[in-house]
DNA sequence: AACTTGACGAGGG
DNA sequence: CCCCTCGCCAAGT
């Protein structure tokens, strides 16, 4: 029952792990794949620690296609900057095409095989 | 044990 | 389309 404790920050670890080169993942995104009782607040308090446990947390953005970042801990863009460098495009404002770049886990985790992909 | 904070998000103006 | 408000949850004080 309580596999959780502070096992769900794991499982937020392995889920960002997950997200390839290029790709990114909202914080909203995860929190839904974590279940209910998660939220987006909670994603994003998990990933400010994240740093220090080797997991791509450049790869969570939020809702909007921007870096939360919040230009109070990091100089400025560096979160942008690196995803950009990533083959991610962001426009003047910040901003990313979500419908673009946005990755889910099931979406090449559960069908890692396609049959038909060679029809 | 209560209050505050924060790498969020949806909705209304 | 930008800005503000309110709701959500875990952690630190």
């Amino acid at each position: 029952m309580n596999v959780d404790d502070k096992n769900y920050r794991e499982r937020v670890y392995e889920i960002v792990r997950q997200i390839p080169v290029g790709k990114v993942m909202t914080y909203g995104q995860i929190a839904d794949i974590l279940g209910e009782g998660y939220t987006a607040r909670t994603v994003g308090f998990v990933m400010h620690a994240a740093q220090t446990e080797s997991v791509p947390w450049q790869r969570v953005i939020n809702s909007q296609g921007g870096c939360s970042t919040g230009k109070l801990f990091l100089p400025y863009n560096v979160q942008q900057k690196i995803l950009e460098d990533e083959g991610v495009f962001f426009n003047d404002k910040g901003k990313c095409d979500l419908e673009k770049y946005r990755w889910s886990p099931d979406a090449s985790e559960e069908e890692e095989i396609q049959p038909s992909l060679f029809e």
